[in-house]
DNA sequence: AAAAGAAGTTGATATGATGTCAATTTCTTT
DNA sequence: AAAGAAATTGACATCATATCAACTTCTTTT
């Protein structure tokens, strides 16, 4: 065995998949995840029609998923900033700021979210994984309730952590999609100002 | 022509249809939409295939709409009470009612509901019916968001009422799919008092 | 009462997508 | 050069939808 030696059939393999990647991101895009078939896929990555499963046993699930990680990981990171509110104010404007940049990745990713919406719907374990997705955004916006809460300094001491958490996260979530689904004119600065200010009001005395 | 006396093929046709409905109606929750199918739906009504399509051209998602009516009437009327807000305090008071009367329908209706979230995914149409559905929801709480801004009872003068009405219905609709979908251990109430308030709290002053 | 017509029923059929698999090609190791 | 491994391939079985021409049942017309 040559280890220092390229394997000529995995880089074939390898190109086979890129292809398939590729060529489903511009269809999903193009024609949504419903109309979108292995058939048109493995057509226009020039591969034969089996090719797509030995390299996605998943199927289509498989294939849009694999492309959508990178934009998903994006997201996630703005949740996963660490901080600690020490007043009122302060809480407005992180949390003004972490909605202006959850809109604008929508924004961004616009197409890409609205074939992800379509998915959601349809299948089933892209529905688990977005909903795997959120419950990572809930767990870190409650911890940062009951902090708030400990300290005294929300207006009740008997609020739910996950339900306040919710009003951020489920407000923002549904605007994210409105905004990729182009179902709202308002401006994202407008939506994340609203948003904060009924938080943050609601939440700290 | 004869008015007063009955057409047996109109009476038969009838029976037809409500076999049909009621057939769907049982099939639908046992198996849910999507592993519903029209074979089984007119097998167990005892018609023929295509009888189902002569009653419902829409096939699989007009025999479901038609059963949800119903159900869907039931929360509509939720959004439907008028009132004014005088005080911070009443307007606690009447959202935290309607929160939890709505929970409650949640309940009442759950199995129905969970088959109906699963074909809001699979069925664009069954999917325009809820948004149009939701648009009243949100637009009704606006007028009152309105309402209050004009009355300068409100923390800011420059909200977005469509946004303030969002923070409560969607995070209200989101846990009654949670409800509905068993993803939720908490009691209604628990739910309807911390929304209710951060609700209040957020947009009254 | 027979013929014509209307209403409703029926299942065979065309269509279209998925996932599998046995055969085949391409490359590597013995 | 032969054997074996990796990757490719498209034909095929499967399953659900929607359609439609033939058919049955009942009503109206003559």
């Amino acid at each position: 065995m040559t280890l220092n030696r390229e394997d000529k059939r995995k880089v074939r393999g390898e190109q086979s998949r890129t292809k398939i990647l590729e060529s489903a991101k511009d269809l999903f895009i193009e024609f949504g995840f419903k109309e979108t078939t292995i058939a048109m896929i493995s057509k226009k990555a020039e591969v034969g029609y089996g090719t797509a499963y030995t390299h996605f046993p998943g199927g289509k699930e498989e294939i849009f998923l694999t492309n959508m990680k990178d934009i998903l990981e994006q997201f996630y990171q703005i949740a996963n900033v660490e901080f600690t509110v020490n007043s009122k104010e302060e809480s407005l404007v992180v949390t003004e700021k972490n909605i202006e940049n959850f809109l604008k990745l929508a924004i961004k990713y616009q197409q890409s979210l609205k074939v992800f919406h379509e998915a959601i719907g349809l299948s089933h374990i892209i529905n688990e994984n977005w909903q795997n997705f959120i419950g990572k955004f809930i767990e870190r916006i409650s911890e940062n309730v009951k902090q708030a809460m400990e300290r005294g300094l929300t207006q009740h001491k008997d609020f739910d952590p996950e339900v306040v958490a919710g009003v951020l996260f489920y407000t923002g979530e549904k605007y994210m999609w409105k905004v990729a689904l182009k179902q709202t004119d308002k401006d994202y600065r407008i939506i994340a100002s609203s948003l904060a200010q009924m938080y943050v009001n609601g939440l700290y005395r």
